[in-house]
DNA sequence: CCGAAACATATGCAAATGCATTTACCGAGG
DNA sequence: CCTCGGTAAATGCATTTGCATATGTTTCGG
């Protein structure tokens, strides 16, 4: 294992992320109202087209569960999602998209696409890439 | 540009970020008393081999301009490093290592590039990379 | 059927961060 | 020499996050 390489890696994604996550508070934030958080946590939802758990949620989103928590909070807040028990297992809470959550996503998503676009059209990977995946 | 690669890039970026940061989190703290940014400010002193002004570590590490001075006030309590005004211009500050903080840094290496070692060794970012896979 | 252990989610709290502002200082122009 | 616009760093403040814990619910052994 080269640790050179590691290094590099690990300085790359330190740099992406920083440089993405500042344009996407910037942009999702001035323009949708929407944190990067929120934002994930719409799009994990609008992916799966069905209202998921919590628990489904945390296992995708990069968040602690008490994070996640809170964001579902400010969305509901926001009319952009709804909570609701579910009734198999009463501990258990379904979060499902509203007609509002919908439409910000449609509106938000092409700025997600664009910043992302700009930030890694050019930025291969240390190790450069090949093809796809 | 292929809009799939780039939001693969930028999930890639979103996991490894995420686990790498919890895990430096937990390791450089538990064994070293460390934070991340406060490693990554040792580090990049140490790097440099010299005094640095606030700006130049401004541009290498990625914090604001505010965390980034109470992470070197953090660092200069802890007795990690000094800080000491710029004579040429009053307003700068330079901040230089210390013994000991070049000697925790020398303890934390180990441990920084083990972490990102287990993490990035078999991980290549999206695209692949051209080495090993 | 009961009680204990395990679980899913919410909440109290402390820490870290970014933005806006403040404070101190430099340098050019009148 | 003095003032004004700009720059370096520090600080007030609000927000977000994670950890530890609380609350309510299920499940399993006896």
């Amino acid at each position: 294992m080269d640790e050179r390489f590691v290094v590099d890696t690990w300085h790359y994604v330190l740099a992406r992320h920083a440089k993405a996550m500042c344009a996407l508070e910037r942009e999702l934030g001035d323009r949708h109202g929407l944190g990067p958080s929120e934002f994930e946590v719409l799009d994990r939802i609008v992916h799966h087209d069905r209202k998921l758990r919590i628990q489904e949620l945390c296992d995708e989103v990069h968040l602690s569960q008490s994070a996640l928590s809170r964001v579902v909070a400010r969305l509901e807040k926001a009319e952009l999602v709804s909570r609701g028990v579910c009734d198999a297992d009463r501990r258990g809470v379904y979060v499902s998209i509203t007609d509002a959550g919908r439409t910000r996503h449609t509106e938000a998503l092409p700025t997600h696409r664009a910043v992302l676009l700009q930030i890694f059209a050019d930025a291969p990977a240390p190790g450069g890439t090949v093809s796809r995946r």
